[in-house]
RNA sequence: GGGUCUGUGGUCUAGGGGUUUAUGACGUCGCCCUUACAAGGCGAAGAUCGAGGGUUCAAUUCCCUCCGGACCCA
């Protein structure tokens, strides 16, 4: 065997790792290759990269999506487009604040201000580095040198800005509101941010009493929201209580500052068999009795207040907690003898997300984006983006059909964008900052530029400069946003809105928002909506939505059932001798699962192969390695096979005596490189993937290979050609998949990286290509192999070994054009 | 508890009323070192298409119910 170009004996994770190294070695070459340049002429394609949020480690399906949002981005330069891969982080929000609270033993409001956010930056930004290296580890080739970070001055600007925008334009508001609210945090939380936990509970059946002395009995695991009752209903096809409706009813413990009676009424929400059916109606017990309150026009009463505690509302009770309120007010009931019976029971309440506290339903003045009215026009506008999987669009019509409140934005939480405002000293005017400058109002004054609004009509009265001194003294607002207000503009900032207002005009709506599916309530919704109320547009093109990585038995991975799998330990698994071993959780044991060589080559593979977009995927390193690792070794051997022979100068020019297996299998390569484009096109990773694997381990190597293989060791130019046109394009097609393996060879062997074509592979016949002939040839590939299969079969059976002459095989009428190269293929006699 | 999506050999997948005795791949098992490659070759086993009803001459495919999984909501 002449001596290979490609000298290496086999793909290895220590070579893949070599390669990475060199391959970011030199930041100029790096940036030639991925940096976005708006200039270049090329049709812009901005992908809104989700910023992971670092948090200590890096779930491993969220790695696997992000190496697929790199297949994209890469797939897209090769159909010669300009990709801005952009990489951000999302560092605002509550979780940094708990893990500086957890790590110090302190909580956050006993801390200065100032001091808390230096400990959060300084946190998050070891975080933020081990992601980067995972990040580079992986493969992804993003812009590195323009990464964001949200908690960025730059970053927090937009936010800003994007509010004072949606501020004048009467879409931001400000309002009192029954709100979800942590009292142990201390701030206001979102819809989406609360879970149920079981918990046990006392159900507790309270005697009321009419004004002519009937008793009612009323269930309630909150009798200490009694004070804040504002109507009592039954449900309207209740026999049993026909007679109630509509007279009065008395609170069966004092109150302060209100009417001690309240009058029974219908609602259909009420669940008769529930109780005695009866129910009473507190501002504020759930979001039903928000709705009842709505709906019945009540003024709702405080009863709990920031801290947690009882209002005036509740006479004897007020400054109390919610739970010694509500088991003083049991023992006081009890004493005088209106506790009909009290039975413990299991229920759901609801909690924070983060702190996992039972939340209040309480009244706060906060912010709001209003987006109730804007509904409709969201999805005319959605109907233009294309979604992938096109199901996953249900998801977000689903979320959409639910929306009934406006979205609370402000929080009472530190790291966090702050809410841009100044009020005035009697509160009727608001200062805001000029586009494009970050304030932190809590510490600051106004900045030069800043404008001074009626609070009420939201009108420009004047500059702050000149109106300062009728201002009086100016109060900075404490409040910060949630943080989904930051995440929802990355599509906006990846694309130039604000700073670059020339891009943004070339790149808007984004060509491509790929995220999982778990957050198409939060982040795509919240995106669309800002998109739409901004700028009365859909915020993309397309939006492509991936499953969520369980674990080896389609579990979610998560903390408590101990069946994570650590990202960088499946990446680094193979490198410098190491192997990889990982305890996981299964449903019925802990299993071992063992594996030598992975690395980020193979597990891209693998995600890009082993599911359909939006489609959950198992995650298991064993697997992984065993069914994937053995197709790079395949495809490195016929790529080293391909390379002892020489190159010829000319590969774009298909010479013109070309044998007839040589026309067969360019034909056959051709079709595959067909189905690879419209895959690519079409975001359809799996589909591009299969196509080229199957082909370069199936019927190039086993029939093609083992036909010219003799031509070849004769120095026929004709077979080399082939082959050599074959490998070169086929690793630039591949080369989104994976990148450094497709650029070792190409580069190797054909002094060009396969990660630099920026134009996808043509056909090898170029202009002379005939379709009639191309479907003659390759209709006669399934024929070929049978025959192969047949002769390998037969001289296996006999006991010949494949490489000796064998007699008394005819070959096939309809084969008789490749009888020659048959013949000597099988020696046959 | 409700909604949405989903359910094809151990795993992933093709097919979306009848040439389907269901495609392909990986894995498994058996036999073979044949000089790019045992990271290979040949062959075999393995699926009542989640379960039960219904519509139909005909259902893996359409409908309903149930079960499992995921996501979301209450």
């Amino acid at each position: 065997m002449p001596t290979p170009r490609l000298n290496e004996k086999r793909w290895s994770v220590d070579l893949e790792k070599k390669i990475q190294t060199e391959h970011s070695a030199d930041p100029a070459e790096y940036a030639n290759r991925y940096a976005f340049n708006p200039n270049s002429g090329k049709e812009i394609f901005v992908i809104d990269t989700p910023p992971p949020y670092p948090s200590g480690t890096w779930h491993i399906g969220a790695v696997a999506q992000y190496s697929m949002i790199d297949v994209i981005a890469r797939s897209q330069r090769l159909l010669g487009k300009e990709v801005y891969f952009p990489w951000g982080v999302d560092r605002n929000g509550i979780n940094i604040e708990f893990t500086v609270e957890k790590n110090t033993k302190r909580k956050m409001k006993t801390y200065d201000r100032a001091e808390f956010l230096e400990l959060c930056e300084q946190t998050i930004e070891e975080f933020t580095q081990a992601m980067r290296n995972t990040a580079r580890r992986v493969g992804l080739s993003c812009d590195f040198d323009r990464e964001y970070l949200t908690d960025a001055p730059d970053y927090r600007a937009v936010t800003q800005s994007i509010f004072v925008d949606l501020f004048k334009n009467g879409t931001i508001v400000e309002d009192l509101r029954p709100n979800i609210y942590d009292p142990v945090e201390g701030t206001t939380i979102a819809d989406a941010e609360v879970e149920r936990k079981q918990r046990k509970t006392n159900l507790v059946d309270v005697i009321w009493n009419l004004d002519d002395g009937t008793e009612v009995i009323i269930s309630t695991t909150r009798p200490e929201l009694i004070c804040a009752c504002g109507v009592v209903v039954v449900h309207p096809d209740d026999e049993r209580y026909q007679h109630l409706i509509g007279q009065q009813i008395t609170l069966p413990i004092p109150v302060s500052g209100r009417e001690q009676k309240v009058t029974i009424k219908t609602h259909a929400s009420v669940k008769s068999d529930f109780g005695s059916g009866v129910l009473m109606v507190c501002s504020f017990g759930d979001q039903n009795d928000v709705a009842i309150f709505r709906e019945l026009g009540l003024k709702p009463f405080q009863a709990i207040n920031l801290e947690g505690c009882m209002t005036e509302i509740a006479a004897q009770w007020a400054g109390l907690t919610v739970i010694e309120a509500r088991k003083s007010i049991i023992d006081y009931l009890s004493e005088e003898g209106k506790v009909a019976k009290i039975e413990e029971r299991m229920q759901e309440v609801p909690v924070s997300e983060r702190g996992k506290n039972p939340v209040e339903i309480i009244l706060l003045k906060e912010w709001y984006v209003r987006q109730t009215h804007i509904q409709g026009r969201m999805r005319e506008l959605i109907e233009d983006i294309e979604f992938h999987p096109p199901r996953n669009r249900q998801f977000l019509l689903d979320w959409m059909d639910n929306i009934s409140i406006d979205w609370p934005i402000s929080r009472r939480r530190w790291y966090h964008t702050e809410i841009p405002i100044w009020y005035s000293e009697d509160e009727n005017y608001i200062i805001v900052p000029p586009s494009g400058i970050y304030v932190q109002p809590w510490r600051e004054k106004p900045p030069s530029g800043s404008r001074v609004l009626s609070r009420k009509t939201r009108q420009d009265v004047g500059s702050y400069e000149t109106m300062a001194p009728e201002l009086g003294t100016i109060i900075g607002e404490e409040k910060v946003f949630d943080t989904w207000m930051d995440s929802s503009n990355s599509n906006l900032f990846v694309s130039g809105y604000l700073n670059h207002p020339d891009v943004f005009a070339k790149s808007f709506p984004t060509a491509l928002r790929p995220q999982g599916k778990e957050i198409v309530r939060t982040w795509l919704y919240y995106t669309l909506l800002k998109s739409a109320l901004l700028l009365d547009m859909p915020g993309f093109k397309h939006v492509w939505i991936d499953g969520l990585g369980m674990d080896p038995w389609g579990r979610k991975m998560s903390k408590s059932l101990g069946n994570g799998i650590d990202a960088d330990s499946v990446l680094e698994c193979g490198a410098g001798g190491r192997t990889g071993s990982w305890k996981v959780k299964g449903p019925e044991k802990t299993v071992n699962l063992r594996a030598n060589k992975i690395g980020s080559e193979c597990f891209r593979l693998w995600k890009a192969c082993d599911a359909q977009v939006g489609d959950d995927f198992h995650i298991n390193p064993e697997e992984i390695e065993q069914r994937y690792f053995g197709v790079l070794t395949k495809l490195f051997n016929v790529a080293r096979f391909a390379s002892q022979f020489d190159v010829p100068d000319d590969l774009e020019n298909k010479p013109d005596s070309l044998n007839v297996e040589d026309e067969w299998i360019l034909c056959e390569f051709n079709l595959v490189l067909n189905q690879v484009k419209s895959a690519w096109t079409n975001l359809d990773i799996y589909t591009a993937t299969q196509a080229m694997k199957s082909f370069a381990t199936g019927v190039l190597p086993s029939h093609y290979l083992e036909m010219v293989k003799s031509r070849l060791y004769d120095g026929d130019k004709m077979a080399a050609w082939t082959l050599h046109r074959i490998v070169r394009d086929f690793m630039s097609a591949f080369s989104p998949v994976c990148p450094f393996f497709t650029h070792h060879i190409s580069q190797t062997i054909y002094h060009k990286s396969a990660v630099d074509v920026d134009a996808f592979p043509g056909n090898p016949f170029g202009a002379s290509f005939d379709e009639h002939n191309s479907q003659y040839l390759t209709s006669k590939t399934i024929e070929l192999q049978n025959f192969n299969g047949e002769v390998w079969n037969t001289k296996k059976s006999s006991g010949i070994s494949l490489n000796q002459p064998i007699s008394g095989i005819t070959i096939p009428e309809n084969l008789l054009e490749f009888a020659d190269i048959l013949t000597s293929m099988h020696s046959l006699e």
